[in-house]
DNA sequence: ATAACGTATTTTGTATGCAAAATAAATCCG
DNA sequence: CGGATTTATTTTGCATACAAAATACGTTAT
């Protein structure tokens, strides 16, 4: 009789949910090692699920095993980011050209509104929010290209960059340059200009390389 | 005294090299439950790192987990193939693109060589070989491109339409026109042309795509 | 005969236990 | 006293054991 059916997930997905949360607020920093006992008694769970979320995450990327010595949290490098980063530009361009032929109308008018609030937010110098609504603006747009394994493979990107956390060096100069080229792309979306967009976002992923990666050797 | 370290992968990673093997080759086909106590017995494994090695699977696409229910390899559908040809293009463009620009010359000459060789196997109709040449030139671009993320991302996508097979149905006519193309390919990359390079290679997964999907519905 | 219920068996999920490897500690020797 | 070797402890890797869920089966009742 009862339809709710509560299919509660299994021990091991929700322990690798956990350790992808304590792994991306830093709680467990970059070379961490992960005990097992440890985090066992932590979390309340035998090891058999432990182990089977960290092999989860180490295909993921988000830990590395080391034989025998069990997994340490992995270490994104400059050298990483520096390979990621294009293959974002280009997908994300992929992403906006495929949005600027598929979004419904009232969808680019959702992602408009969300824009002008980046906006004030910028204006009012929010960086908390300006970070989470221009990461939901993209995410938006991505997912309005309609190709899931698109935005699958561009979080599972973007969640490494992330992680890095070089974004604290945005200069007055590049924030205002990473504006002003999100007003170009809603207006390219707007229009619906497929290659323009494109455009726009893989420079716009070139402005954020050279401020992350600009001052720094390139090791 | 003994200096020959021999590392031994872990039992884990040897099942899981295992069944992609499996996998990949069609033995264990799309649709079928993965059953423990089975593939223990066959392979001579204890469950635990079977569990392991399927859920490392898991988070790589290849298998689906069903909550009580085990895992079963996952279906490559039409529409993912859809999905991901695009990408593909858009990501082997890219790499195209950098290998251009940094590929040695010598590297370039021996792609030039297994070319010839793959010309030599479509003249003699042999298609194993001319599929294995084919597959041996795209990698090797790829990895010209020194972007080794890049080379994991492109790999992991191919190896899910690989999965789908549905090549077979290739005409006279498309095959040679994937040959002419590799043809322009080669050309592009000794005239080390990024630009030229990236857009045969995306018009040749265009290519592939209407050779796969062309003459079936999009479901 | 068929449908529905209840029981038995299989199969998955989790915990525990034991062996091997790695790390830490302590002892011994120079 | 310092370094190396040996011993003890911890930690990982794998196997087994038990519990819960799902499937298969058989029985009963309509």
């Amino acid at each position: 009789m009862n339809s709710n059916v509560i299919v509660r997930a299994p021990l091991h997905v929700q322990v690798a949910e956990r350790l992808r949360l304590l792994i991306d607020s830093g709680e467990l920093a970059p070379g961490t090692r992960l005990n097992e006992n440890e985090l066992c008694q932590n979390m309340g769970v035998s090891r058999t699920p432990l182990r089977e979320a960290i092999r989860s995450l180490a295909t993921e990327g988000l830990v590395e095993l080391q034989p025998n010595r069990g997994a340490i949290v992995s270490v994104v490098s400059q050298d990483d980011v520096t390979e990621i980063l294009p293959i974002m530009a280009s997908l994300e361009g992929l992403g906006g050209r495929l949005a600027a032929a598929h979004m419904q109308a009232d969808q680019i008018k959702q992602i408009r509104q969300i824009h002008n609030q980046m906006v004030t937010h910028y204006q009012k110098n929010e960086v908390p929010e300006y970070f989470e609504t221009n990461r939901l603006i993209h995410e938006l747009i991505t997912e309005g290209s309609g190709n899931q394994t698109l935005v699958d493979t561009i979080n599972s990107l973007s969640a490494k960059v992330r992680r890095a956390r070089f974004s604290a060096q945005m200069t007055r100069e590049s924030w205002a340059k990473a504006v002003s080229e999100h007003e170009e792309m809603i207006t390219a979306l707007e229009a619906r200009d497929p290659d323009r967009l494109e455009a726009i976002l893989i420079q716009h992923v070139e402005t954020k390389r050279t401020t992350i990666l600009g001052s720094l050797p390139q090791s």
